[in-house]
DNA sequence: AAATAACCTATTTAGTCAATAGGTAAATAG
DNA sequence: CTATTTACCTATTGACTAAATAGGTTATTT
């Protein structure tokens, strides 16, 4: 299930990607133009800039950038910025401590395969195959 | 993200197939067998009865049993009786509101594309495949 | 100096997950 | 017909997370 966060957060980039041409855009005309409170926005733009995805200017004509065109990004890495890593279950996490019971495991083969598929998917697709100005 | 409610559930199933010829199969045996709480079993058996998926017969000698051959199964009916519909996102739930900027969403069709594949990895794998005597 | 806009810390509210606790009803065995 | 077994039922708890809201501070430009 994915969050408002990571729902949020895609639709900032998309946004961001539409007006790139415009500069730096600021935070207060994509939560107009998304209908999205600023203020929440504000948490989920500030994890986009500290994984490194865009970039913030402060003061007048400032405002948020791509740092690099929409087609050198995956969806995938965008969400995981905002989500954690997508796993089906707590066992594939990367970080997890391994479950005793994996060995004999009948449903992890199962979760592995989804896990793949997800992944597959979220970094298959490209930040500029959803916009239409690309 | 799959809850331990639909992992516990989806094992309890693969048990019972693995024992079908033993007739009724007390909780408490199931429980032993997976390591899991009979308590918090009873929880997720229940609303597994309730589904209609499998049957429990009360008193000595009684027990859950499946309703069919596990090749009837899907790993999709199963998961979706413990968890809910599985969507990714609230708009595309079964019974959500629609939400008004559907027709000019963009994040949407992804969504819905992801849903698809999820839908069809989860409806087409079957109960049989993760059980080793099938 | 004033305006703009990002940046920062904290708090709240509601809901869900994962499990535990303690009891009641049904069925069979002796 | 009583004891045992087993499913079934209702309620509660504690921890955690999602989804925001609030109010202030720093940086930059005009």
């Amino acid at each position: 299930m994915i969050s408002t966060k990571g729902r949020y957060g895609l639709r900032v980039m998309i946004d961001l990607a539409e007006h790139a041409e415009d500069g730096h855009v600021p935070l207060k005309e994509i939560a107009d133009r998304q209908g999205i409170s600023k203020k929440y926005l504000e948490i989920i733009v500030k994890e986009l800039v500290s994984s490194g995805l865009i970039s913030g200017v402060s003061g007048k004509g400032g405002g948020y950038r791509l740092m690099k065109a929409p087609s050198d990004y995956s969806i995938g890495e965008i969400l995981e910025a905002l989500e954690g890593p997508m796993s089906p279950v707590a066992c594939l996490y990367s970080g997890a401590q391994p479950c005793d019971r994996a060995d004999s495991c009948q449903t992890l083969p199962l979760w592995a395969e989804y896990d793949r598929l997800t992944h597959d998917f979220f970094f298959g697709k490209r930040l500029s195959d959803l916009v239409k100005r690309n």
